[in-house]
RNA sequence: GCGGGUGUAGCUCAGGGGUAGAGCGCAACCUUGCCAAGGUUGAAGCCGAGGGUUCGAAUCCCUUCACCCGCUCCA
């Protein structure tokens, strides 16, 4: 039976537009140098925003490290923290896979202004020597049969040598019938796009100082494994956690802060037995989920997908693979957006610092014999950022019936402002016990005390930044010593004692 | 990076070669008192930035920056 009404699917009408401007009106996210006119890719965080970030960032970080989950095993896990320099030894880098694999050499078709990955394309060159040279792309036959059928003047697949188009010297880019080209010699030298931010290390510039930022903080954990396992009494398994900055110069920033170049990452590497990575990789698949569902995000906006084995990092193609957790953004709505990814790094990272640094990183396990191994990871990496968005989108919620038109529906724990406290009129001696209460509750909560105006717009002003409670002093307080709570998404009212306002708070956001 | 669109007060927008308007918001005061009420007064933009044409440009031209959409990209 169909419902009489369809509700529409969440963050199926949401435009991204109203959000931006929402953020911006209420001081949530500006762009970055906004009076200099902005810079692609950059955003900085205002009061509230920043109270938000810092809300999700608090949260991951005590259900990751100050209060660990308890495993499958019924002990509680053991997860410490570092904070690494964002500018690293560029060697690590290299280690990493970072200095020589993160940048793709593209090519531009001038004809049809589209744009490839050379190392993807493959140019079949006739072996008789007449004839054009027709690119095509790596691993798609089908694309590759219809476009001999078409521009093959009847050779066929063998009639032909295949070279990636990397492979060839420029001068024979004019043979060249691009993809979807008509006409010959359409593409561009190919160009490298370096995803890794560069700067020099000390006053002068030169190629033998040249730094990076770091593209990910996971190998600020790797780079000091060694130091925390001989630092602190941790033992396999344990997890290292990281909360911080990192830096992409992505080609085409996007979204909002979807993407962005400077970001914000929530990592944990978690060390084990290669034996036992996927227990703990199950076990992560779901602990994740959980977090993310107390941040307030709904079942029917989240998905996990594991990656397919061509989109697998250089690190997971070996081992159990990749999964994401997604979220449906308003952007990508019917689709779904990467807000966390779960691999499974085997000991590619440890191997290759070992290799490179020529340190020991190996384990010498005493519960296992003194067995000697390199230690699995699985690996939650969630954006800060990015969650910061999931949780805004989530929490956007346009209502025509009220009057700001629309609120968000943080969770407590999300909200930037806790409550309100609003005395009802300017005068009659409510402001004063509103400032006293005010001056109670501030010692243990982000909360708001506003006077100006009529009570209505103060409501809707704290609809529009999520604040899950409003208390407010009237006639009556003065009377019997009560306040009236208003809840946010129900607008519903009740009266509880002007004392008790602290424990009502208490009680509401415990969870 | 390519194509298309946009860029005028905090926000949403109107206008348009002779040195800027509205609504909302904001500030103050009066009135009201439980969901953006009414009134008075006021602050706030030199029209994204730079250059050019012109006696004169925010309005025309060029360049550039940012944002949005589509492609591309996202180790």
């Amino acid at each position: 039976m169909q419902p009489a009404h369809q509700t529409p699917e969440p963050n199926s009408i949401i435009d991204m537009k109203d959000i931006v401007a929402l953020c911006k009106r209420r001081g949530f996210i500006f762009p970055a140098s906004d009076i200099y006119g902005g810079l692609n890719g950059f955003w900085d965080y205002g009061p509230l925003g920043t109270e938000l970030k810092n809300n999700l960032r608090d949260f991951w970080w005590k259900s990751m490290v100050t209060t660990p989950p308890i495993g499958p095993d019924g002990h509680p896990l053991q997860i410490v923290g570092v904070d690494s320099a964002i500018v690293q030894n560029p060697q690590a880098w290299v280690a990493s896979g970072h200095v020589g694999g993160f940048s793709d050499p593209m090519v531009d078709c001038r004809e049809t202004k589209k744009r490839y990955r050379a190392d993807h394309i493959i140019v079949l060159i006739p072996k008789d020597g007449a004839g054009s040279w027709i690119a095509v792309f790596e691993d798609d036959d089908e694309f590759e049969a219809k476009r001999l059928k078409k521009v093959g003047k009847g050779k066929k697949a063998e009639d032909f040598d295949r070279s990636v188009l990397v492979d060839l010297p420029s001068e024979d880019y004019a043979k060249i019938l691009a993809p979807d080209a008509k006409e010959l010699g359409s593409l561009t030298e190919p160009k490298d796009f370096n995803l890794m931010f560069q700067t020099y290390v000390g006053a002068t510039a030169s190629e033998d100082n040249i730094a990076y930022l770091r593209p990910e903080t996971a190998q600020g954990i790797f780079l000091n494994y060694k130091n925390v396992l001989d630092s602190s009494r941790v033992k396999m398994p344990f997890g290292i956690a990281q909360i911080g900055k990192a830096f992409r110069n992505e080609v085409n920033p996007r979204n909002f802060i979807f993407r962005s170049r400077e970001f914000e990452q929530m990592e944990l590497e978690w060390f084990c037995h290669p034996d036992e990575a996927k227990k703990w990789r199950d076990f992560w698949f779901e602990e994740r989920q959980k977090f993310w569902k107390a941040c307030g995000l709904t079942d029917a906006n989240m998905q996990m997908r594991d990656h397919d084995s061509d989109e697998l990092s250089h690190y997971a193609k070996e081992g159990l693979g990749t999964a994401d957790i997604e979220y449906r953004f308003p952007f990508t709505y019917p689709d779904f957006g990467e807000l966390e990814g779960i691999a499974h790094r085997c000991d590619f990272d440890l191997t290759q610092h070992q290799q490179h640094s020529k340190q020991k990183l190996e384990y010498l396990d005493p519960e296992r014999n003194n067995e000697r191994y390199m230690p699995h990871v699985i690996e939650p990496a969630s954006g800060l950022t990015r969650g910061v968005l999931a949780v805004l989108c989530e929490a956007y919620t346009p209502d025509d019936s009220r009057p700001s038109g629309v609120y968000l529906n943080f969770t407590p724990k999300m909200a930037p402002k806790k409550a309100a406290i609003l005395p009802l009129t300017a005068k009659d001696g409510h402001p004063d016990v509103a400032e006293k209460l005010y001056m109670e509750i501030r010692e243990h909560y982000s909360v708001d005390l506003d006077i100006k105006q009529n009570i209505g717009k103060r409501y809707a002003r704290q609809d529009e930044i999520g604040t899950p409670y409003c208390f407010t002093i009237d006639g009556q307080t003065l009377e019997d010593q009560s306040v009236t709570v208003r809840e946010r998404n129900t607008m519903a009212q009740e009266r509880i004692a002007l004392d008790k306002v602290l424990d009502y708070l208490n009680e509401k956001l415990k969870i």
